[in-house]
DNA sequence: GCACTATACGAACGGTCGTGCTATCTTGTC
DNA sequence: GACAAGATAGCACGACCGTTCGTATAGTGC
């Protein structure tokens, strides 16, 4: 009952050079900006400004301000694959990859990746209670999020490198509190002790690093 | 130079009864409705509607809405005084004052009392980038928030509750991060485990409740 | 009970918001 | 080099924003 044949898809938009470059400046500026003015308060005329653009412009690369929200979250979670996810994952699975996790994280807080600290703390913040497709997307990826430090903790456990009391639920949870932590301390107050503690507190709970 | 003399004071304007009622149901409903929209994406007009008043009638009790949002900050402020803070204050100095300021924490997260979670949190979260009172109000009652936490971990520390070796800033930074994960937690997936779970953290952190 | 004034309202302001429409450039294809 | 289509700009819209003003109503101190 009115199921879309694959003749009624989209007519696939042939894109061109210019257009992408444009749609890739627009969505790099969005995904910083958002960071600070947040998702819903960054609007489409200032975010054409701050890209030297016109309003109309900027605004013919989406059909709506949720497609570019949707869109600039995709972006960030691009930023983060490559400046969080990418570099820890290099490392061996287990407890050297949870710690890598960890420290890329606030690695990346401390370069001020964004300028507004984590993107999806940021905007997970300001979403969490307006439901719809954009808070969807935002927690799917802190779920995937959450999912890598579980994942880590397990293979630490199964490796014997970390105790198997605390589930690696609670492991993660736990983990995930301290740069959560860290993320809002440094936001407000941008004092790089306020990292450090975050460091001292994982040391605490799993260990120095290893090697 | 320039300096206002006490006879320059602002003249003091009588407030009626039912002026001080009205006051008081707007800011009760913009302390709440703030955990949801945000500070500043709560507009007047919809805060006016919410409390069954006229925009302009409403807008009469602030000279602006800075005005209104320093003053809701204080009503929250009250709000977390009478909630949290002072049913935790009638326990005892140090570990037990530590663990019942958490325990109310999360009991006034788990019944509710603001819809979006932690007032400080959220508006803390929207706010950590935007410099100027209203940011400095929030920040100052955060750092009395974690000065309360610090001063209860010091006196546990003294009374022998606690093992001397984290310091009282360091202990409160990692309660604090579990109070924050679970204010994150629960507000965005609502499922009280998530509750438990910074119960349990806090327990692998202080030991089990005193008494 | 009267005079005073805090309170509340309706209307309107200049500005900005997201969103369309149309015209004019610019690029890639044959 | 012509031509279809993508990219961008200009302009305008209705809605809502914070804010102001004039005015009617009603609580309070004398």
């Amino acid at each position: 009952m009115n199921q879309p044949t694959p003749a009624e898809a989209p007519p696939e938009r042939r894109r061109r050079a210019d257009g992408r470059r444009s749609r890739d400046a627009i969505l790099d500026n969005a995904a910083r900006l958002a960071t600070v003015e947040g998702l819903e308060g960054l609007s489409i005329g200032r975010l054409a400004e701050h890209t030297g653009m016109s309003k109309s412009g900027l605004y013919a690369h989406f059909t709506s301000k949720q497609e570019l929200q949707l869109a600039t979250i995709e972006r960030a979670q691009e930023i983060f694959e490559a400046e969080v996810l990418s570099p820890a994952r290099a490392n061996a699975d287990g407890l050297q990859r949870l710690w890598a996790l960890s420290d890329e994280f606030l690695s990346h807080l401390e370069r001020e990746v964004f300028p507004g600290g984590c993107f999806f703390a940021a905007v997970g913040a300001e979403f969490d209670t307006h439901p719809g497709r954009v808070r969807e997307r935002i927690s799917v990826f802190i779920e995937e999020w959450v999912g890598e430090l579980v994942a880590a903790a397990a293979a630490a456990q199964q490796a014997g490198e970390l105790p198997a009391d605390p589930d690696p639920e609670q492991l993660a949870y736990e983990v995930d509190a301290l740069l959560l932590m860290a993320h809002a301390a440094y936001t407000m107050y941008g004092d790089p002790a306020l990292l450090e503690r975050a460091r001292v507190g994982l040391a605490r709970l799993l260990g120095p690093r290893p090697e």
